[in-house]
DNA sequence: AGGAGCTTAGA
DNA sequence: CTAAGCTCC
């Protein structure tokens, strides 16, 4: 049987998985193999938990190999030496894999596929992660989409979910002459163990994609609609680590979703699959304006005037101390579980581009190195989504109010408290401005900071200012 | 995927 | 006086 390389990822799972099917359906023994490359990143190399994260997933993807008769061999980079030295190891004629679409490792794919093939190999690439490639959906004008609405209206009207392919419950083995390294040799795990919180709530790999779909699909998913904003109760699916990881397929997860759909849930449904249109839209958007992951996509913003760096200012948003409840509640959410819920995302985001004015690109680095569902695509759109900057952004000038944002999304200040319990001894209305009641808060939140690190209505007005300063002189 | 400030309808 | 609606930022 000829054999196949099987190059893993960020489609760590066998099931579903169209390189390894499509090997396997060519008649090849696959070698399943990862390659460990973190600096060829360009400055997106995976930060700490999602290092953290990948570890346990290349373990589960190991162990679900093994269980199976196969093994994943484990290699250091750089990827393209370290590939073709393995095609020549193990005499494989071809090489399969999924397409990843960060702009610093494309163009690196592109041209080892040419090299490979005029070596005479088969190799073949694949769509493991998205509904549509980012190329596949343009506007009338054949332009990439730059407003959600239209690109999700298209992507839904083509929208097909294919057969799911089956893994075969053996698979051929991989001969022991083929070295690997060690996983811990590859320091992705966390040293000291600072990711203990996280596992209570995660389960990394294949197997735990599913069970957190079924969960969804038990919970959450009956009324995701309004659910879905209130961080204080499991309103969202928690799939977004696994959806990075490529530990589940997102046809799989929108199949799934089919199947329950009813006329009671369908509203919900709707607005889950939304939610998974503006994955692929982050995609579409990274492809076609790779710059953006660090330069604004909206030009106006090129001379903005962003406070200057401000290492303490930084420092207090990331270790949740701003004396705004809801920003710290977030950010402590972040650091102790490697994510924090949406709703939040958007109120911290917009404190620190707002009301602290720091560029938005203090916040990006942050969450790559916090998040284990860190995602370029995403959090280059989500980043430039709310500080204004990107495409479908909301205007600068709308700036989260994080006292009225509490009130309404958190109403019993649960999930302030969970994360502030300095507050736990103040009345719920005073949990979400301890600034206000003053007097109690000094007596009973006495550890707590007195004020907000930034007065909201100074702030807000600061913000609107600069931005009235940054715009173009015929729209003033 | 907003908020503040003002107006207006209605208790 | 409060709540909902509207407008502009």
């Amino acid at each position: 049987m000829p054999l196949a390389l099987v190059w893993f990822r960020q489609d760590l799972r066998l099931d579903d998985n169209p390189a390894l099917h499509e090997a396997l359906e060519q008649g090849y023994a696959p070698v399943p193999v990862y390659v460990h490359a973190p600096e060829e990143e360009s400055g997106w190399a995976p930060g700490g938990a999602s290092r953290a994260w990948l570890h346990r997933s290349l373990q589960a993807l190991d162990a679900d190999l093994r269980a199976r008769g196969s093994r994943l061999l484990l290699r250091n980079g750089p990827t393209g030496p370290a590939l073709s030295a393995l095609l020549r190891e193990t005499g494989a004629d071809a090489i399969f894999w999924n397409r990843k679409y960060e702009p610093a490792t494309q163009p690196r794919d592109a041209a080892l596929k040419r090299e490979w093939r005029e070596q005479g190999l088969v190799a073949e690439s694949f769509n493991g992660a998205l509904l549509f490639e980012p190329w596949e959906l343009a506007t009338q004008q054949g332009g990439p989409y730059k407003v959600f609405t239209p690109f999700w209206r298209n992507a839904l009207g083509r929208l097909r979910v294919p057969a799911p392919q089956a893994v075969p419950a053996t698979l051929p083995s991989v001969a022991e002459t083929f070295a690997s390294e060690d996983l811990d040799a590859l320091g992705l795990a966390a040293r000291p163990a600072w990711d203990s919180g996280f596992w209570d709530k995660w389960h990394a790999g294949e197997a735990g994609a599913h069970e957190a779909l079924e969960v969804f699909l038990d919970g959450a998913l009956h009324g995701y609609r309004s659910d879905r904003d209130r961080p204080d109760r499991v309103g969202t699916s928690l799939l977004s680590p696994h959806l990075h990881f490529g530990e589940i397929a997102p046809w799989r997860v929108v199949g799934a979703l089919e199947q329950v759909r009813t006329a009671a849930n369908a509203a919900d449904v709707d607005a889950y699959l939304r939610e998974l249109g503006w994955r692929e839209f982050a995609y579409h958007l990274l492809h076609h304006f790779p710059a953006t992951t660090t330069a604004n996509l909206n030009p106006r913003f090129e001379h903005f005037e962003w406070a200057p760096g401000d290492d303490r200012q930084l420092q207090a948003w990331r270790h949740g101390l701003t004396g705004v409840p809801i920003v710290d509640a977030g950010m402590r959410e972040l650091w102790a579980t490697g994510y924090m819920h949406n709703r939040v995302r958007m109120i911290v985001g917009s404190w620190l581009t707002k009301h602290m004015r720091q560029h938005w690109l203090h916040g990006a680095r942050w969450f790559w190195d916090t998040l284990v569902d860190a995602d370029l695509a995403n959090n280059t759109l989500g980043w430039q989504w709310v500080a204004g900057t990107g495409a479908d952004a909301s205007p600068y000038f709308r700036v989260f109010n994080p006292v009225t944002q509490a009130q309404k999304f958190d109403p019993a200040a649960t999930y302030i408290s969970r994360w502030v319990p300095e507050l736990q001894a103040l009345p719920v209305a005073a949990r979400f401005a301890p600034w206000l009641h003053a007097e109690l808060a000094r007596r009973l939140a006495p550890s707590y900071p007195r004020a907000p690190m930034v007065d909201l209505a100074q702030g807000r007005d600061a913000a609107l200012a600069a931005y009235k300063r940054s715009a173009p002189a015929e729209s003033r």
